[in-house]
DNA sequence: GTATAAAGTTAGAACAATCTAACAAATAGA
DNA sequence: TCTATTTGTTAGATTGTTCTAACTTTATAC
């Protein structure tokens, strides 16, 4: 059996994981805000019960287990957030609180009618995969805005921070999935865009917002 | 802040207390199937966080404070029942266990939508009442099936036992909130009792079951 | 290539929620 | 009313999750 408080470890090393599956201690423990002995001990815990590759000194690594798991964790959480948003009219921005809590909920039947009522949807209000039955997630092929090169035309597919706070300034500048963006021109210094989208000819995106915002390109 | 186990004990608490709103000890451990000496010491944590009024070797009952939080877990339990069988299509059987864990939830707002999607229902889909926002909850005039007399001719209202195997056995043979039913003759020794209903004609239900279907008398 | 900083571990303590064993109070039977 | 049973409490241990303080290992900077 796995706790509440050991699934939360599962789900950050899953979000954490590089491309090389590696996450560090540090890491782990600034995300989760718990103090870096606690993280120690609850990683031998979770080696313990074959969750978790733990060497000392050395990066962490889910097992597959582990990362089937924790997929799970995630499956439960996206399915919410998309039935939140389109079964019951909550907004992107105030789906994440909730489903924090809902992906705790033991029950295979509740997220399988979720998942059937809602079209067995492949991706959530944000833009991210909802893993399969499995665990298993795959991202498609999608670009930071901020990697886009002057004059390319894309479509925002995708937002990877998914706190209320961004998704409000996106409201406010009428920002949402699907929209078709063109780069006008990038500023060298700061790495700025300005895009034009919608009815807007003209808006300033800093850097540190292209970077959250996933696209793909020619997709017409 | 309320701790999930101390939630738990809450609504056990409210769920025991009888009509001068007392719960022993005992009751409570054997309730929660936890050991006495646990009870104890939690009910004097609760006792300081002015939840419970406790004196030793004197019989429970919760303050004004922790009737309304425990009213306010068992409205989010059930509504999200009624969610659960109008919304999404579950069986009356199989939400208890979905809801005991929902009930934990923390956001007002997921709550208040589903009561709005519900169109504010007064009861959950067992028949119990659903108490306001205040925790506050009133039971209509029901009396158990067991206390009714032959010849009388009754509305089943509720079922105090919501555990799958009851609701089974009334699944089994056609039972459902709403019927209408007769009672042909009770058996003076065992206090067996023949009814019909719908195409029933002649159903026999032990007085384990009739204490357990609360009916309204009269109602046309 | 050593000194310093950063990252990681060990040891020991604290708190919540649970238990068992032993004792005390209240209740019930004769 | 006296004793036996039931109910309730106290004391002390256990487990899970967290912490701080002190120490060790690895990485970084000159």
């Amino acid at each position: 059996m796995i706790s509440l408080t050991e699934e939360n470890y599962l789900k950050a090393l899953f979000n954490l994981s590089n491309k090389s599956g590696e996450v560090n201690v540090n890491e782990l423990s600034k995300w989760l805000q718990i103090k870096m002995p606690t993280v120690t001990s609850m990683m031998k815990k979770l080696a313990r019960k074959k969750l978790v590759h733990y060497e000392s000194y050395k990066p962490l690594r889910l097992t597959e287990r582990g990362k089937k798991e924790a997929g799970l964790i995630i499956r439960k959480h996206r399915l919410t957030e998309m039935f939140l948003v389109e079964k019951m009219g909550f907004r992107w921005e105030n789906v994440h609180e909730i489903a924090e809590q809902m992906e705790h909920v033991h029950s295979p039947d509740f997220f399988e009618k979720m998942d059937e009522l809602l079209g067995f949807p492949k991706i959530d209000p944000h833009g991210s995969p909802i893993p399969d039955r499995n665990g298993k997630m795959v991202w498609r092929e999608y670009n930071k805005l901020s990697d886009c090169k002057m004059g390319e035309t894309v479509r925002l597919s995708a937002v990877i921070n998914t706190s209320a706070e961004f998704l409000k300034f996106l409201n406010n500048r009428e920002m949402r999935l699907g929209l078709k963006i063109k780069i006008k021109s990038v500023e060298p210094f700061d790495k700025t865009m300005i895009v034009s989208y919608g009815k807007k000819t003209s808006e300033s995106l800093s850097h540190t917002v292209c970077e959250r915002l996933l696209v793909e390109k020619g997709s017409g």
